[in-house]
DNA sequence: AATGAATGAGTTTTCATTCAT
DNA sequence: AATGAATGAAAACTCATTCAT
């Protein structure tokens, strides 16, 4: 009778918990979080959370699938058979740094978060994992010079890894993701001996 | 029977305190990680712990500090003037990667530990950014490209992310040091344009 | 076999707490007092103690301010205006005689715990200056005398101070009530040239 | 052959020892101060206090008792049998808030803290109690009502206690020694009725 | 005579987690 | 379906106290 306690159906509840989640965690940290203050969060009790998820690293694992999951998806639209390989891998590019910029506060901290506790390292671990297949292949594509795949593949981890430090750049609003586009396509193509500004 | 417990003069224990922190932060990240433990593995007391370093956080700034500093002095060499620029960017890609194949489980891993907590992320980020500004300088030194310095200063930031996903590859064993200072230095002049194996 | 482990409304519960704890409070001192103790006391465990009070100063606190509280509360009846000043300040000599003589663990030693906690001075002081600037009122409107007002305060001062003295062989059962009130009201009028016992 | 660690009997030490520790004491509280503190405020080692005093409570003991005696001893002054018990009294009572206005910092303190530490009870009690029995031989001599002993003692109880809250009073600076002799002294011998300022 | 080095034994405090309603 | 009430377990930190030199 009191206000504020609506029966709400589980998948509702489910994202409403997985949004407040994501903001506390992403705003202070996976151990500076706790779960009262989830629970606040959400406008819910702390049971429910309990009800739900089971447990916290539960939860947090949940909050990594889903943003990882969003991520991922954003990446669909690359696969566009349409395009060569070249303006593939600079619409990956742009995906990527375009969805950091745009979700910097949800994915790169929980990103930043899940790196260094151990128990999540692995599910960062595959999300990045299929990003760097993805490149490897653009990759592969792209060039006639032929490699072995395992050059292919090490030479997407490099990129990726490049490209996830620029990327703290622009979540930090030091550079604009389009300046950084370039930049690391430049990279990508032409290392040091091509770059040519705005080119 | 367990190594004594003898009376060590202050500098020597507290190495010995540094050695037992970095180990165990390594192998069980920061919050993982209890006071009791560290404690354990350098069989002393967790007071002397606490008198020597005053707490949990400044321990393992502590751990960051000598980590930092230890792996800074291995760039030393990288200034030497009779090289090339090419030369020593070489130079410092192998002394980076080096280092990490060297000293994976404290460097490395400290390193992934403190990225994630928010509170030592300045102390990382100024290790870095140490990084970074050697390998903008090594860049604008090292081609003919004119450039604004903003320039060189991101593409230093993708070549040392870059470097640190590699570097964690290595770290991992994954690749040998050899094969990624090649695939590195090839990345950072011709990128994908002119990767030759081995060359 | 113990109280049972029941389910209380929080306001319930916090009285218990607070009962438990001026007893412990008042049997071993404040320092001397660890939390366990007055969690084990209260037949609740200790998270509840922390849940409601915040910390060990605040429940502390908040032990001195019920207290204090009744204390006070005790008092209202003095300021009855039907009743000459003389009869007035005789009954608040009772009252804070009998007050103590009946809370003997609680109040009395919650006092003398208070003071020389430095933390809680300012609580208690305030507590007795009510008490002063009461007795103060009484004495101005009980006597022909005229003096300042700072001799009505300080002469105040004085006689809650031996009051104060007084009331500790109240609680030390050394004296009856009765007794003393009649040595204070005697002190407080006539000092020692007008003593006379029973009169 | 390092400078500082000087040779000195064990009177001097001692002495040096007592006066570090009644200062810090005095200035942080009993529970507050550490054995660490006061070694270095004495500018000896740890282990020296624990030799000459044994442990913490029985160095705080020590003090006590050093400067309940210092106390004491400004009292033998009043036994002067060439002055009259008035004069006697009023003697006693500028001893008193004489000692405390010029030795605030240490025995007002030392007082204050010693009570309200359970232990030190006994010992702060049996100052006192010299005190309490000093002041109620000079009423018994100084007023020609017959009471009996116990009704001397009582009053001397008061009066102490009063003497006590006006010493807080003096120590903190609120009014002078003198007005405060003056006002006890009426007190003491005329109560409200007579009390006359500067009399 | 004197001390730097070392620790056992507690204390407060904080959470993730679960009943009982 | 939902929650206020409750706790077990552990972590950081402190201090009086004692060796070994």
């Amino acid at each position: 009778m009191a206000g504020g306690t609506k029966r709400l159906p589980r998948a509702v509840r489910e994202q409403q918990m997985l949004d407040a989640a994501v903001e506390v965690f992403s705003e202070r940290g996976f151990h500076e979080t706790s779960m009262d203050v989830i629970a606040q969060r959400a406008e819910i009790s702390k049971p429910m959370l309990y009800l739900y998820y089971g447990s916290k690293d539960e939860l947090f694992a949940a909050c990594i699938q889903r943003e990882g999951q969003r991520f991922a998806e954003a990446f669909t639209i690359v696969g566009d058979p349409h395009l060569a390989p070249r303006e593939q891998l600079r619409k990956a590019i742009e995906v990527f740094l375009g969805f950091v910029a745009e979700n910097r506060s949800s994915w790169m901290v929980l990103y930043r978060q899940a790196v260094g506790q151990q128990v999540f390292m692995g599910q960062v671990q595959s999300t990045r994992d299929r990003l760097i297949e993805l490149t490897a292949g653009l990759l592969e594509h792209s060039t006639r010079e032929p490699m072995p795949d395992q050059d292919f593949h090490m030479m997407a981890v490099a990129l990726v890894g490049a490209g996830e430090a620029v990327a703290d750049r622009v979540a930090g609003g030091e550079v604009t993701p389009d300046f950084a586009v370039d930049l690391l396509e430049s990279l990508a193509w032409r290392g040091l001996s091509g770059k040519k500004k705005g080119e």
